[in-house]
DNA sequence: GAGTGGTCTAGACCACTGT
DNA sequence: CAGTGGTCTAGACCACTCC
């Protein structure tokens, strides 16, 4: 009944995964290291060769190795990361308020850095959908009322990986002013989604990222070409107009590995009375 | 030599796996639910009950169930998620330049949402160590310059399992002014870091977020009481002032099922002259 | 071909959950 | 207490890598 703090040894798996964790961690095995192979394990241990196999497993879940038959487990080596900025927001916004010509150089290609354009096939597919619930709620329109759902990935032509993979909602309602933004013929469209809804009068005037991350399905990890334990960083943007009207909502998905996502958030001065350029007012208040 | 398309059937514990993943994903089973017993699997699909236990443990490692001795694996309920949002920065700095009657009222508490602050245990380390090449680089100053390292975490009273986690990085060259800003006795400081650089003159005029994820460590998932197949959110949060100095640098963790990290960005409004409220003016580009 | 890890089996023991 | 999943063992077979 009481919790017994009984003394039991933690289970060999994890004794040795621990252990070959802290010799990553000294630097005693650096990335692109080879492992002890598991029958070196086993016996280093005296256990069966299923118990090492269980802590390499256990390492592979969390990212720190990889292992493939016929060659003995690897630190994994970290992939340089992606930086993807908000900034590009503004530029998106700066860009579809120029001529043409101007907007017609500066392509979709840079979403995608670290690559050749002509080693990536795009593919866009637009469709229209019933908003269902969560959408309608976000649009506040009617869960039966259309939306039109616009799907953009790049896949590796080499490899056949996915490299990007997003999704567009933006009610039917909205832009359906301008038939040429329901047609996926129409793409790539020069300017970007921002210029799109300028040719029905929106102006996007705030954007909300919300991020959170999860696993990847069997599926999915297949897709992207993820090595065991690497998440994936899932991004809702959602655009607003001048009205707080929400406008577009696109979901997107990164792996972990090799992405970085970067806000950044300028701050309003403080009033001008209020130079504080002075050394120190001391400690100020406090516990009571 | 050639990449013979070989047809064979994938194992079967991705079958299992798989079958089961597509019953939640249907519907068929929903969260709560519990799955059948490892014996009922491995009977099913006439296979041993070790194959089955895998299926079982790579849908963990998903995140989709949870398992544990004595009771069938059960589809995992996600946890309602706590917003962490970007917002909160403006009102930090706000709140910084208000009189200490306010600031102290308006306490770190809300940092925290979900729970009664008594029923959390705070914790805070102040310590000086050296910046080593990465701060350094990011504060221009010298590897063995001195930065005053704060660790900051808050536990569960009555499960003992953290409920936030972070460090801040702020050289000590910079705060020194003011040796109140060096003792952890001082802590919570009415107003918060932003108040705290204000009284040696410093005040934040950007703040960049950079976000990824990755798996928690045996460790780190204990610690935070994560299930298996939960990724960690990291967040790196970089201060700068008027004249982009890094003035601090904050580096937290967040677990991925419980947490949603939202960032606003207001964008500016298009040159005036361009008012655009017309219809349409239809295609106007794309490929040459 | 020798050696490797991946899959799968069968069975033992233990810790924990329910009734 | 019976039944469950977690740990561990020992061994078979296969796919793959490297020499």
């Amino acid at each position: 009944m009481e919790p017994r703090p009984t003394v039991v040894p933690p289970p060999i798996q994890l004794r040795i995964a621990d252990d070959i964790r802290m010799q990553i961690e000294r630097g005693e095995l650096t990335p692109g290291d080879s492992l002890p192979t598991l029958a070196e394990l086993a016996e280093r241990w005296s256990c069966s060769v299923g118990s090492a196999r269980a802590a390499i497993a256990l390492l592979k879940a969390q990212g720190l190795i990889s292992s493939g038959r016929g060659k003995a487990p690897v630190v994994r080596v970290p992939p340089r990361k992606v930086i993807r900025s908000s900034e590009r927001h503004q530029v998106e916004k700066d860009l579809a308020a120029r001529p043409e010509a101007e907007r017609a150089v500066v392509g979709e290609a840079e979403t995608n850095l670290n690559m050749q354009i002509s080693e990536q096939e795009f593919r866009s597919r637009y469709d229209q959908v019933e908003a269902r619930a969560a959408l309608a709620d976000l649009f506040r329109i009617e869960p039966t009322d259309l939306v039109l759902r616009r799907r953009y990935d790049s896949t590796d032509r080499a490899t056949g990986l996915l490299l990007s993979s997003s999704v567009s909602y933006m009610p039917v309602a909205l832009v359906s002013p301008n038939p040429a933004l329901l047609d996926e013929a129409n793409e790539p469209w020069p300017g970007g989604t921002q210029h799109q809804l300028s040719t029905v009068g929106v102006e996007i005037m705030t954007i909300i990222d919300e991020v959170t991350a999860r696993m990847p399905t069997t599926a999915e990890a297949q897709l992207w070409g993820l090595p065991d334990g690497v998440p994936l960083i899932l991004c809702r943007r959602i655009s607003l107009d001048a009205n707080e009207k929400v406008v577009e909502v696109s979901d997107a998905e990164y792996p972990a590995d090799r992405t970085e996502l970067r806000f950044v958030t300028p701050l309003k001065p403080w009033p001008k009375r209020r130079s504080n350029g002075g050394k120190t007012s001391g400690r100020q208040g406090g516990r009571p």
